[in-house]
DNA sequence: GCGATCAGCT
DNA sequence: CACAGCTGATCGC
């Protein structure tokens, strides 16, 4: 019974504590899930070598063990009908290595938000399993993506890793059915970060904006000036440096590029061409080199004039929710930065998720180092259906403090959306089917684009409230500080709707394609202006303004960043303490910018022109219907014989849950982001927020510029 | 000689 | 600051 139990995934690793002095969170899923123990997902050793298919949500070598080993090779050789599923992104890089190639003929590329049925057949038995699955992209690197399983067992998620920010799970459609949510049993959770101290993590387009502004700072001093990104070996950066090269017209420099040999949009600002101002090549006496001013790739120098060299090394930087620091960029040294990076959601984030999802139940992957999983399942608990039915229901009392409204056009809620609205996934499905006769039975579903009913369920509205307080109760027992803001949250129901009916528009037309990943990562919001605007040019007096995007040394010592607001940007060359040339002064606060969407950059997007062997599915053949029965959006006929019942079982679809109020749930997890974690910013005054309801009310916008500076800097 | 595991170090 | 690795040593087959 190799099946791991569920809560116990790991089989006996419950409630035990990370071995102290170990180096990371320990991931505890063991890659099958209690529901459909017949398939695999990101493990591929013991129990897992008697699967029927295997799935690869990413490929970062955590996520793949055994997928190399001997023993699983061996199986390959006897069971011709097993296959390994996973992106098209994934597929290519995966195969780039020569390792992995023994695979080639073994994997089956599914794209992207493509519902599509595959058969497990056990080849002893002959027995055979319908399963629908259905790929999400999971925004942690290149090709991620989340494994949404229908079958007769229910409807699973296995998030894989993933950074989603919040309300991003809400603008999945076929996280939907019926304008509303899923009837989801069980979430298999990227748990990382699920600790109340991971509580906020600025979100990438802040991260990027920092890290572009140091780089501005440094390279425009001269071309001999140069900027070593000092990234770990793993797929993920990439968006670093497709933005970094287009907003500096510089291709960044890397050790290898031809894994991306068929991904032009991520290949064009690569190079391996030394001579660029942007480096994030890689040697193992890498920092060593870097003392003696050498890059990795071992330049020193460019027409015998020496360079100028700071390193920039990408680590992940939490606050927590009362937390007054802000800084995405902290001076480590001479030389030395740190910028604000994360491939993982934040606990805020990853609360926000769940309960958006609400599923029955949600099991952890990881446990993060520190915790134990009996805590993180404490934490998981009332964001499930489960505790919510048994949740008082709480009506928050008196509305008011800060409003959320607030944030409404301002920031945040705009740009997190951008990611989705603006670059949609661009189509070009190319429903290709290559060979068919792949044994697996594959079938795309169509998928039509779903006449969403888009009912608002209005009792849902309800649970959605329900839900929230759940999550809203879950903050206070999690968060030792958080409390205060709490309540408010539950309404304002207004930005929430604006735009999110999740369902509806962007996303792919379900007939889309293959969705750029840039979709997820290529920030261009506050790239723009806003962000900057505060501070490298703000060389003067930057006093006014809040912001701090760095500080040195690191730390929390939040002092320090507030004190240089006054310096100067990257113009200036004066450091602090004596760490001078530096440019030390841009420092980005991750609350300040107010979104500022562009798109711009998004151009194509990719897609990855592989050549897909996509097997099975004859066209023809691959329409399917499903038998509606199970809550799924797409409309599918089987073509199989039988009509598969693909649904989760239950024939009546679940609904629960108003999707458009959903941005609710995280008012209180995120609340903070903006609000509260403003270090500079005081609460707002009842008079300001009569005032602020007032325009509302009266129908205008309120437009909330960057935290005024006057708050700010004590 | 290879793989698995662990310590150490990014 | 903890993303995801790599390297090297040890042990077993």
């Amino acid at each position: 019974m190799g099946q791991s139990i569920p809560g116990i995934p790991g089989g006996g690793l419950g409630g035990e504590a990370n071995p102290p002095g170990l180096t990371g969170a320990m991931s505890c899923f063991q890659g099958q899930m209690a529901e459909y123990p017949n398939i695999s997902i990101d493990r591929f050793d013991r129990e897992n070598l008697k699967a029927r298919a295997y799935f690869l949500s990413h490929c970062h070598k955590d996520h793949m063990k055994g997928l190399r080993a001997p023993a699983l090779k061996r199986r390959l050789e006897c069971s011709l009908k097993v296959y390994l599923y996973c992106s098209p992104v994934t597929k290519e890089l995966l195969l780039t290595s020569p390792k992995y190639r023994f695979w080639e003929t073994r994997i089956i590329s599914i794209e992207i938000e493509t519902p599509t049925q595959i058969s497990l057949v056990d080849e002893a038995s002959g027995e055979k399993e319908e399963i629908v699955v259905t790929l999400l992209p999971a925004g942690h690197c290149p090709g991620s993506v989340m494994f949404l399983f229908q079958g007769d067992q229910g409807t699973v998620l296995y998030t894989g890793d993933f950074r989603l920010a919040k309300g991003e799970a809400a603008r999945m459609e076929l996280l939907h059915y019926g304008g509303r949510v899923k009837d989801i049993q069980s979430v298999y959770l990227d748990t990382t970060f699920c600790d109340p101290k991971f509580h906020q993590i600025p979100s990438r387009g802040e991260c990027l904006s920092g890290v572009v502004e140091l780089v501005r700072s440094w390279i425009t001093r001269s071309p001999y000036h140069v900027v070593w990104l000092n990234c770990k070996a793993a797929y993920g950066y990439e968006y670093l440096f497709t933005n970094l090269s287009e907003e500096f017209g510089l291709q960044v420099h890397v050790d290898k590029l031809d894994m991306f040999r068929n991904m032009p949009d991520i290949l064009h600002h690569l190079t391996t061409d030394r001579s660029t101002q942007i480096h994030a090549c890689r040697h193992p006496k890498a920092e060593e080199y870097f003392q003696w001013n050498r890059l990795p790739c071992g330049i020193t120098s460019r027409n015998r004039i020496p360079l100028h060299t700071i390193s920039i090394k990408p680590s992940t930087m939490w606050f927590g929710e009362r937390t007054r620091k802000t800084n995405v960029i902290v001076r480590t040294g001479e030389s030395s930065y740190r910028a604000c990076f994360s491939f993982h959601s934040s606990y805020s984030e990853i609360k926000d998720f769940l309960s958006y999802i609400c599923p029955v139940n949600a099991y952890p992957n990881v446990i993060p180092l520190g915790t134990t999983m009996d805590k993180v399942i404490e934490i998981l608990k009332p964001l499930c259906r489960s505790s919510q039915s048994t949740e008082p229901k709480y009506k928050p009392l008196g509305k008011l403090k800060r409003a959320r409204t607030i944030h409404l056009d301002s920031e945040e809620e705009e740009d997190e959306h951008d990611l989705f609205d603006d670059p949609l996934p661009v189509p070009l499905r190319r429903k290709v089917p290559n060979q068919r006769t792949l044994h697996p039975k594959v079938f795309q579903m169509t998928a039509v684009s779903q006449n969403q009913p888009e009912k608002l369920g209005q009792s849902t509205g309800c649970n959605r409230a329900e839900s929230m307080q759940t999550s809203l109760w879950a903050n206070f027992i999690d968060c030792e500080e958080s409390n205060s803001e709490s309540e408010e949250e539950s309404q304002i129901p207004a930005s929430s709707q604006g735009d999110p009916c999740p369902v509806t528009h962007h996303q792919q037309k379900v007939d889309a394609e293959v969705p750029q990943w840039e979709v997820f990562f290529k920030r261009n919001d506050e790239i723009t202006d806003d962000g900057l605007e505060n501070f490298p040019s703000s060389t003067e007096g930057g006093g006014s303004q809040s912001p701090k995007l760095f500080t040195d040394s690191d730390g929390e010592s939040t002092h320090i960043s507030s004190q240089n607001s006054s310096q100067s940007t990257h113009i200036s060359e004066q450091g602090s303490q004596g760490w001078d040339s530096q440019p030390d002064t841009v420092l980005l606060s991750f609350q300040e910018r107010n979104s500022g969407d562009m798109t711009s950059l998004n151009k194509g997007g990719y897609k990855p022109r592989i050549k897909e062997n996509l097997p099975a599915s004859q066209m023809e053949q691959s329409v399917l219907c499903l038998k509606d029965s199970s809550s799924e959006d797409v409309t599918t006929v089987p073509s199989v014989g039988e009509p598969t019942t693909v649904s989760g079982g239950k024939h009546i679809p679940q609904e629960r849950r108003l999707p458009a109020l959903s941005t609710n749930a995280d008012s209180q997890s995120s609340s903070d982001f903006e609000i509260p974690s403003t270090p500079e910013a005081e609460l707002p005054k009842r008079e300001h927020l009569q005032y602020l309801y007032e325009k509302l009310a009266a129908g205008e916008s309120i437009v909330l510029d960057k935290r005024k500076g006057s708050l700010i800097d004590t």
